[in-house]
DNA sequence: CAGTGGTCTAGACCACACA
DNA sequence: GTGTGGTCTAGACCACTGT
């Protein structure tokens, strides 16, 4: 039960406060700090890892940033209640999405390739209209049941190095898990707007739904850790089948 | 357009990293720093102000983590490009919204009072089941037109000190500013969650669209900074007059 | 190479909360 | 009162970026 005691390891690159929050974290997750539980403080933790205050404070003061925590002044820093959704899991995808929920994610891919941009998606990707762009086409499945379509559009930069994703690549696993791995590219920020509307007789189709039905659709623009275009993705879902989770702070 | 260069209150009860992060956001928003430009470096404000470099720090960690910079080892701190909504601007009310798109916002109160809780209620404020919560039913309108119905349910413990909110108070001003100002709570987390139905007759009626016309749902649960339950609402919006903007970090 | 931010130390004074 | 986090100073060494 002391197991976040043991040495920081002083050697590697991990900075000290990272593996002190990171042990704190996981104290917390395991359950050894519940909801109201005040965590060691400042005093303690320099003690405990024979570090200076401002290594415990910005091990203390990540916590805080990333909404496990809450400081105060003259009682310490408290534990929140847990929380379903992490703000850094916001810009996950959708397979990343539905193992959280507990249902296994597939996608059925309807189109994949080239296409000339459109002026809304060239002022989204930020290249000329007409120019290259990759398009995708794709029927979000969860337990092999239809929830949602995916038209999401790549811009041309990002396959400088290599081609691509596959229509197998797509298939099988998470494209922003490919984009990670395969172009290094890290997303940074999204913006997002959600709307409802009815859905259309190609809609209603595919979703297995009738014409007319509501569904929930948002529109997104991702930028890399560079604020550079990544990706501008039009997502359609069964209002019956999906709901957005969103968590807020301050 | 040097503004920012004068001297730093000293005397004053707010952090000097404080009034520099204020001195270069206002910079920025002015456009004196635009998409791109690096701002001055630690060592610079350092000089400029007669501070130490963690002062400085402090001050351009705050405007990162507030997403107007990104800081880069070796090139520097870098702005963004201008974003429609700021995340601390997620969580404030329909009257702020409105405003910021240009729009009149007002409110018509079809009901309000004490009521007992449902159990929903009951769990989303932590009172119990029967308890007498204060409930109010508006209409949200935008210049004069109904975009929205909102159903709010306040927790008790609020109105220690003071009564409930009258109905003209509910008429004029945002409930979020009322909160503040009356009972010094302030918003600290909220949990939403976004979903899309078909209108039903009554909602229909009040909202001026035909039966089964798309509406955009958020039921949201929102929190103090002491992670205690203030309200639990849900919102009703007419998806042609109404979509929310999300912005998502890191 | 010089300049940048990232990390870290070892002190200091303060306002605030609680017993 | 004691202990907490909030702020601040004056140093230090490092990895990274651009020239």
């Amino acid at each position: 039960m002391d197991d976040w005691k043991h040495p920081l390891d002083t050697d590697g690159p991990t900075p000290m406060w990272f593996q002190i929050a990171e042990r704190l974290r996981n104290a917390i997750e395991t359950g050894m700090f519940g909801p109201g539980d005040t965590l060691p403080s400042e005093a303690e933790l320099n003690l405990q890892f024979g570090v200076s205050r401002a290594t415990s404070r910005s091990a203390l003061n990540d916590l805080e940033t990333r909404g496990y925590i809450v400081r105060r002044s003259g009682r310490g820093s408290i534990v929140l209640r847990k929380r379903v959704d992490q703000p850094a899991e916001a810009l996950s995808g959708f397979s990343e999405d539905m193992r959280r929920r507990g249902l296994r994610p597939s996608y059925r891919v309807l189109k994949v390739g080239r296409e000339a941009a459109t002026a809304s998606v060239a002022e989204a990707l930020e290249v000329r209209r007409g120019a290259k762009v990759f398009l995708s086409h794709r029927v979000l499945l969860a337990d092999d049941e239809p929830i949602g379509l995916a038209l999401s559009w790549l811009a041309p930069r990002l396959f400088r190095n290599q081609g691509p994703p596959t229509a197998e690549e797509l298939e099988t696993g998470s494209l922003y898990g490919w984009l990670q791995s395969t172009c290094g590219v890290t997303m940074g920020r999204a913006r997002t707007y959600i709307e409802s509307a009815a859905a259309d007789p190609v809609q209603a189709e595919i979703l297995e739904v009738e014409e007319g039905f509501p569904l929930l659709l948002a529109r997104r623009n991702s930028y890399d850790t560079d604020d550079k275009p990544i990706e501008h993705v039009d997502l359609s879902f069964r209002s019956d089948r999906y709901r957005f989770q969103l968590e807020m702070r301050r």
